[in-house]
RNA sequence: GGGCUCGUAGCUCAGUUGGUUAGAGCGCGUCCCUGAUAAGGACGAGGUCACAAGUUCGAAUCUUGUCGGGCCCA
């Protein structure tokens, strides 16, 4: 005996090694490609549709990326994330038709021409930049389109939503005519970033900042109720200014009002100003500052404060300074105590902010400026026609002479110029269309209900029709929605559907649900296009009935096109409700966060106008890619990961498990090194899955099926599988995705590699091919494989579909299958153990973590370097404990990968049952086939160097 | 500046209705095996639960504030 070296012979050509033709090495980057063309030369997708036909529908839609340029890392996690989930609802048994889309117009793309074009651009017609614009928008649609292919997601990939198709532009437009028949469609001035150089406006990736020199004013504005403000300020009854401040003087005869911050302090200050003694109000913080260093300001006394509120409150006004018009004060939160006073002229013809207030309350939006920047004549006569950049020194000096102004000066700050020509631009109002949000309408359909605006529909939908996952959602869409102004649908731009209206000689405006769907008919057939080609007679057909005081040849066709957000926000009505297999309203809507305020509010508004109903059941959300510190990614990034070169180099798999394995609400953290150490768990779970395969080469199911006893290790793995169908199903039902992974992952390397498939080994290698307890093993390594790759299936596509075909007899319904794509989930056994059961196993765990922690430690004591050599002793307090755990049978030494095992009697103060380990290097031989160190090696004559069971084994094997 | 939100080991994630010494997998370190082998196993070291105050007998968990990050606005 002793420490014998092992026999000679080698029995390995006698033993059932694992074999599988399932590589090691997956070769992603080289393997997904063909079998990417083999599923769309079968067409998988229809034949998965197909399969489903009968199953409840189950609808995600997609929302449209935009056309332009390779897809990021964020389009590969919103794509992966929308096909994970589309494949488990298939594989859930619904039918599940996805067709993707492409938001085509827009202003990027516009750019992008006219930047190719250069000078160029100016001998163009529209219809030749639109068709450029066409071009480009069509090729990167079909450029993401291969790519996001290549990611292995299934969908309707021939026949995609494209915003530029007539059809889709059609139906568009009938969404537009439903929200005339609702009466929610008007007109109204709107100031937008104008050049006066191109007389045209801009958006704002059309400006570029400068910094310029320009004046600077301070001008008290009279109180026009001065009792009413001698009271507040508890003043003597003498005038009281507003003091003002502005760097653009040509606004101030478009003001209509003054703004203050309700919760900003306020105070009276008496000073002179060339000798004469007044009474401003400035925002207390900034006295000092107003009041300091001015020349000819002179003995500053600040009297009583109060807060922009009370002003309010008090009914101030002002009386304009060279206009014969009075103003109020009014209660703005923007303002700010940083520049200026405190008080804030307001012109809502000529800025956003001015703009809100003035329409908060219902002040003329009033914009005396043209188009090529001159003043109109509604100005006082001294400014009739003068560019507003002449005018700012002739208002100034009117100032001076009216004696309202404190002080001037000049400031050097950065204003938005014209990209293009350079020129500084201007805020000026234009006429805009819009969608009333806060106007009741009715729907059909909808008889007898209460007319309803459609911010009150929003909110109820968003409050109890809706589900949002993350729960935040609501409280984030309903913020949005709550102070969300009425929607400015048109846009001054060429590359975009044309908002179809007409004008007559009066320029009164044709915009009925007829004359829209009249022009959509046209649409339809001709696509937008027509809409510059074609006549307006042409446009609404001969059908078309004018209403009184309109004829065809009279009229003038409308420039504005429409704001994109309102041809992807109908796609409701263009995509699932127009493609018989799809469905309205959707499932499901899944986007980045950022779609709060984009894409869900402005799909839910358009269909809330046109059908009252929301265009979603739930609404999903993912974050943003951030760099590994967590801040945000720029294309200009070192660390910048690029889609399609991480596809190159990992494979998409792994790249869709990546996605799967991070809790994608909050932000997701990537660079290069972090998705090239995620490859390790890909491999990990591919290992597990060639482990399980290679050993069910000989494997038979319908001849080998085994029942399995609970009191083994093989009914113990049965239970942890049927518990991994149930979690891992809810996580998908549940959408966290990444729960489902862990699961996954955990599993393959704690249950199946670390504790099963160890324990497994001696038997499946050493036992008759066709034992019994060999055969149970494969009967639960062969459900363990079908479980795993089906539940891997929605993620890992090209792997689980590989595995997949390396199945060795599987079930009657499934055998035919051409892919596991068209496999449903695997249902967790009817077996559910007893609670004394579970806490066995929990037991025997227990004792396996006891038994390696003193096999580690004979390791270092004595050198014990193979379990095989050691003996598992257990000692156990009765004999009921005993019987128990003998039906374990060998599972009581595999499980620790021991030799041997023994039972002894405990020690009477020891727990019920304890392990010892012993090293059995001096007492038995090891067996050379097994190399299980156990008493029984040598007893058998014809094979002395062999356990009683391997020889047994040989005997049969070589007769 | 406002709305929403996130912050637990190097990484990805668990942490139930507040309740012993905060867990897992990976990675890392040490070791073993060489019949899953560019694989497999064991053991180990890693955390002031962003920070601070408060509520409580007791806080990763509840409250308030601070700091930092993200999305959307202004």
């Amino acid at each position: 005996m002793s420490t014998d070296t092992p026999a000679k012979k080698n029995y390995k050509t006698t033993l059932n090694l694992p074999q599988t033709p399932f590589a090691m090495e997956a070769k992603l980057v080289q393997n997904e490609p063909p079998r990417l063309a083999r599923w769309q030369e079968q067409k998988l997708y229809d034949q998965i549709q197909g399969a489903r036909s009968k199953g409840k529908k189950w609808i995600l839609h997609d929302g449209p990326p935009f056309a332009n340029g390779d897809i990021h890392i964020g389009h590969l996690i919103n794509k992966t994330l929308k096909d994970v989930i589309l494949r488990f609802r298939t594989m859930q048994g619904h039918q599940t038709p996805y067709v993707p889309g492409w938001d085509c117009h827009g202003l990027p793309i516009e750019h992008k021409i006219q930047q190719d074009l250069g000078p160029k651009l100016r001998q163009m017609s529209t219809v030749e930049v639109r068709r450029l614009c066409f071009a480009y928008a069509e090729k990167f649609a079909g450029v993401q389109n291969e790519q996001f292919q290549r990611l292995g997601i299934f969908g309707d990939w021939a026949n995609p939503y494209l915003t530029l198709k007539p059809a889709y532009e059609s139906a568009v437009l009938e969404v537009f005519a439903r929200f005339v028949e609702a009466g929610l469609v008007y007109k109204q001035l709107k100031p937008v970033h104008w050049s006066i150089a191109n007389q045209t406006a801009l958006a704002d990736a059309e400006l570029e900042y400068r910094d310029v020199e320009g004046p600077s004013i301070f001008v008290e504005f009279r109180s026009a109720n001065p009792q009413a403000m001698n009271l507040l300020f508890d003043a003597d009854g003498e005038a009281i200014d507003f003091l003002v401040w502005t760097t653009t003087p040509w606004t101030l005869p478009a003001n209509l009002a003054i703004a203050v911050h309700p919760e900003v302090q306020y105070s009276l200050v008496r000073y002179d100003r060339n000798g004469r003694s007044r009474l401003g109000v400035v925002a207390t913080e900034l006295v000092k500052k107003v009041f300091e260093d001015r020349p000819g300001i002179t003995n500053i006394q600040v009297l009583k404060s109060t807060t922009g509120r009370e002003i309010v409150a008090a009914g101030a006004t002002y009386q304009h300074p060279f206009i014969d018009r009075q103003g109020p004060l009014l209660e703005a939160t923007y303002v700010t105590t940083t520049d200026g006073t405190g008080l804030v002229h307001t012109a809502p013809g000529h800025g956003e902010e001015d703009y809100a207030t003035g329409i908060l309350n219902r002040l003329p939006v009033y914009c005396p400026v043209l188009h090529n920047g001159r003043f109109d004549q509604t100005v006082p006569s001294w400014l009739h026609g003068l560019s507003v950049w002449d005018a700012n020194p002739l208002i100034i000096n009117k100032l001076v002479e009216l004696d309202v102004l404190f002080d001037q000066g000049v400031i050097s700050h950065s204003y938005p110029h014209d990209w293009r020509s350079k020129t500084p631009t201007i805020f000026r109002a234009t006429e805009q269309w819009f969608i009333a949000i806060d106007r009741e309408y009715g729907v059909m359909g909808e008889i007898g209900a209460r007319p309803r605006s459609l911010r009150q529909r929003a909110l109820a939908s968003v409050a109890h029709e809706v589900e949002f996952i993350p729960k935040w959602g609501q409280s984030r869409m309903t913020g949005m929605i709550d102070s969300r102004p009425d929607w400015c649908i048109s846009r001054q731009r060429a590359w975009g559907l044309p908002i179809p209206v007409f004008y007559n000689e009066h320029g009164e405006a044709l915009v009925t649900p007829a004359s829209v769907r009249a022009v959509a008919k046209r649409f339809a057939e001709k696509g937008s296009d027509a809409w510059f080609t074609d006549s307006p007679a042409e446009l609404l057909g001969s059908d078309f009935e004018y209403p009184a005081g309109f004829s065809p040849d009279q009229l003038r066709k409308e420039k504005d096109i429409f704001d994109v957000w309102f041809e992807s926000g109908s796609s409701w009505h263009a995509v699932l409700q127009s493609r018989p297999q799809l469905q309205f309203p959707a499932d499901l809507y899944l986007e980045g966060s950022d779609q709060h305020r984009g894409w869900f509010q402005l799909s839910m508004l358009p269909s809330l106008g046109a059908t009252g109903v929301p265009p979603f059941r739930q609404v999903l959300t993912h974050g943003f890619v951030v760099k590994p510190d967590g801040t945000k990614v720029s294309k200009s990034d070192k660390e910048y990961v690029t889609a399609t070169q991480e596809i190159n180099r990992h494979g998409a798999d792994v790249l869709r498990l990546w996605c799967c394995s991070v809790d994608y609400q909050g932000d997701i953290p990537v660079s290069p090194k972090m998705l090239q150490e995620f490859g390790d768990k890909y491999r990990k779970i591919r290992n597990t899955l060639r482990y399980l395969l290679s050993n069910l080469y000989d494997f038979d199911s319908a001849k080998h099926t085994q029942t399995i006893p609970p009191r083994s290790l093989d009914g113990w793995a049965w239970n942890q599988l049927d518990e991994l169908i149930g979690e891992v199903t809810s996580a998908y039902e549940s959408y966290q995705l990444h729960r489902a992974f862990r699961l996954l992952h955990d599993f393959c390397a704690v249950q199946i590699s670390a504790i099963y498939g160890n324990a497994m080994k001696d038997r499946l290698y050493c036992e008759l091919p066709d034992s019994a307890i060999r055969r149970r093993c494969q009967t639960v390594m062969h459900r363990m494989v079908m479980v795993l790759t089906k539940l891997l299936a929605p993620m890992i596509v090209f792997t689980a579909d590989e595995a997949w075909e390396q199945i060795p007899s599987k079930p009657a319904d499934e055998a035919g299958l051409s892919s596991i794509h068209l496999a449903l989930l695997p249902k967790a056994s009817d077996q559910s153990p007893t609670d004394e059961q579970r806490e066995e196993w929990k037991l025997l765990m227990e004792l396996r973590d006891q038994a390696l922690s003193q096999l580690d430690g004979l390791k270092k004591e004595v050198g014990l370097n193979k379990a095989l050599d050691a003996e598992v002793i257990y000692q156990v307090d009765s004999d009921d404990l005993r019987r128990r755990l003998q039906a374990y049978g060998v599972d009581l030494e595999d499980l620790v990968g021991a030799g041997h095992h023994t039972f002894a009697e405990s020690a009477d103060s020891a727990p019920a049952v304890t392990v010892k380990i012993v090293d059995r290097r001096n007492d038995y031989a090891a067996c050379a086939r097994s190399w299980k160190r156990r008493p029984d090696v040598g007893r058998d004559e014809q094979h002395p160097d062999l356990c009683l069971r391997d020889a047994a084994a040989l005997r049969k094997l070589n007769p």
